[in-house]
RNA sequence: GGCCCCUUCGACUAGUGGUUAGGUCACCACCCUUUCACGGUGGUUGCACGGGUUCGAAUCCCGUAGGGGUCACCA
């Protein structure tokens, strides 16, 4: 049975590097008919954010992941909240200590940092020098009952070599001198991630453990844990994920622009086109085809495709792969995205009108922000007009023109795209001008910029009294 | 610095010994056209480097270089 989780610690936003990490276990959960867990990893008490969990719920229901366990949909292995299962760490930290494969440590945080400026001065790597390893019984009785604040160990097996495979990179080695005696246990009682994840795992019967590469390194002291329990047997098989990057190729981070879920989609995105868009960093199921709906991913999701190398997450793709999917959206499903833009505004139009711009700008947009910054005049008459185009189209005779066509737009009775585009062809050829040179001007005086939808269907859904009154207005205000 | 991982156009990638090294985004040109966008056509740009192995290497091996990750009582 296929049983997989997305593990992520509730501080804050949600990274899109921890989304494409959900993605991918979702995606393989349900490939193979398995199972998709949610566990909250909240141990670390100081890094809590208030409403951190509600905002990942949120925010996966938004991309559309699902989870069949969970802190809220619950499960056979419950609970899925860290903090509620301290006992179990607890007594499995102290099965270690018993059996011998992990000691208390009594160690100060000053002593420690001491230890590791001196083994940095030496130009060794900065590891604990197990002081407490070999601490005896009674040391260990008396140290405790004087109260000493003490952490739990990993007691690491000296001169191993430790291997496991892992489903994207193959077979991975480190020597174990080169592993630190991971405190499992920290001195408030909580765990550390290295033994709630390994005790977790197991008792939820995890097969797959599917995350980001920064835990690459730290995987022989899991593999460890699990010998050190006799969990041998029943230990998951690894994927390592390449990370995400910034453009400079460093690990993709807040400074170097928008990293949270929600910043893309407070920036217009669709979830459909940030899933499309992350699920291709890192695989690829083709390469030929590059739009993908959910259900497309899931029929073609292969953890052995995913690369090995990083990925930069490159704007532009996701940009136009966002126009895409906007355009792919019934004018319906963008009303209601666009609406509350609109509102907020403080813009007042039928839902009918608006559905009519949408139609009108849905073609121009790369983002749903777009349909309200780039489509004002739709709402209101402009207030500023585009220098670029005023220089070329606004010249005094193309002034005049627009002076004599306003009488006769005036006194049209039909107003619709034929009508007004009949009028402005058949007022051209009496000028023996081509239309172009009543066309760019029309829509500067009317619209402000020099480009947008096609000029007779926009007049026509502004109305002959508005696109009069602008003409008007342009013409005794616009030098 | 130690350890580990990685390396095909600017970006995302296809490619598993024999290809004119393919696709997408971006960029450029042209076409379409009342502008913009869409669409269409074409184009510029790439196998990090050096050695092997082989009739033949982007593909296999070994080095070098470069990049990244990780070295907490954070996850």
């Amino acid at each position: 049975m296929i049983r997989v989780r997305f593990a992520p610690s509730p501080t804050g936003f949600v990274h899109v590097g921890s989304l494409r990490t959900a993605l991918y276990n979702f995606l393989f959960a349900r490939h193979h008919g398995g199972v998709h867990i949610l566990r909250v990893e909240d141990t670390d008490r100081t890094r809590y954010v208030d409403g951190a969990v509600e905002n990942l719920l949120r925010t996966m229901e938004w991309v559309g992941i699902t989870f069949d366990e969970g802190p809220t949909q619950g499960g056979e292995y419950g609970p899925y909240t860290q903090s509620e299962r301290t006992e179990l760490y607890r007594t499995h930290a102290d099965t270690l200590v018993a059996n011998v494969k992990a000691y208390r440590c009594f160690c100060t945080a000053e002593r420690l940092d001491e230890v590791r400026k001196q083994m940095q001065a030496q130009g060794q790597p900065p590891m604990y020098d197990r002081h407490c390893r070999n601490l005896t019984t009674d040391e260990v009785k008396g140290k405790m009952d004087a109260g000493i604040p003490h952490v739990i160990r990993l007691r690491v097996p000296l001169g191993e070599t430790i291997t496991f495979n892992d489903l994207v990179r193959g077979d991975v080695s480190f020597e174990s001198k080169t592993i630190d005696d991971q405190v499992l246990l920290k001195s408030d009682g909580f765990p550390t991630y290295h033994l709630a994840n390994v005790v977790d795992d197991f008792h939820m019967k995890i097969s797959h453990v599917i995350r980001g590469e920064e835990w690459l390194s730290s995987t022989p002291k899991h593999v460890l844990l699990y010998r050190a329990f006799g969990w041998e047997d029943s230990m998951p098989k690894f994927a390592h994920l390449p990370l995400l990057l910034n453009p400079d190729r460093s690990k993709l981070s807040k400074r170097q622009g928008d990293v949270a879920v929600e910043d893309f989609r407070e920036k217009g995105y669709l979830p459909d086109a940030l899933i499309n868009f992350v699920a291709l960093l890192g695989w690829n199921p083709s390469a030929t085809e590059e739009i993908y709906s959910m259900n497309e991913l899931i029929s073609q999701f292969e953890i052995e495709k995913v690369n090995k190398a990083g990925a930069v997450f490159g704007k532009e793709k996701l940009d136009w792969m966002n126009s895409e999917y906007i355009r792919k959206k019934s004018p319906d499903e963008l009303l209601e995205m666009v609406k509350p833009l609109v509102i907020a505004r403080g813009y007042d139009v039928t839902d009918e009108y608006l559905k009519s711009v949408i139609v009108l700008m849905q073609e121009r947009t790369r983002s749903i922000l777009d349909f309200v910054d780039f489509s004002d005049y739709f709402f209101d008459a402009p207030k500023s007009f585009e220098e670029k185009s005023k220089l070329k189209n606004w010249t005094p005779e193309a002034k005049e023109r627009l002076s004599e066509l306003l009488p006769i737009f005036v006194a049209m009775t039909e107003w619709n795209h034929d009508s007004i585009e009949a009028t402005i062809r058949s007022y051209a050829e009496s000028k023996a001008i081509s239309a172009g040179k009543l066309i760019h001007p029309l829509r500067l005086a009317v619209s402000g910029v020099g480009m947008g939808p096609g000029l007779f269907e926009m007049l026509a859904l502004i109305g002959k009294n508005e696109v009069c009154e602008r003409i008007q207005s342009a013409l005794v205000n616009l030098v």
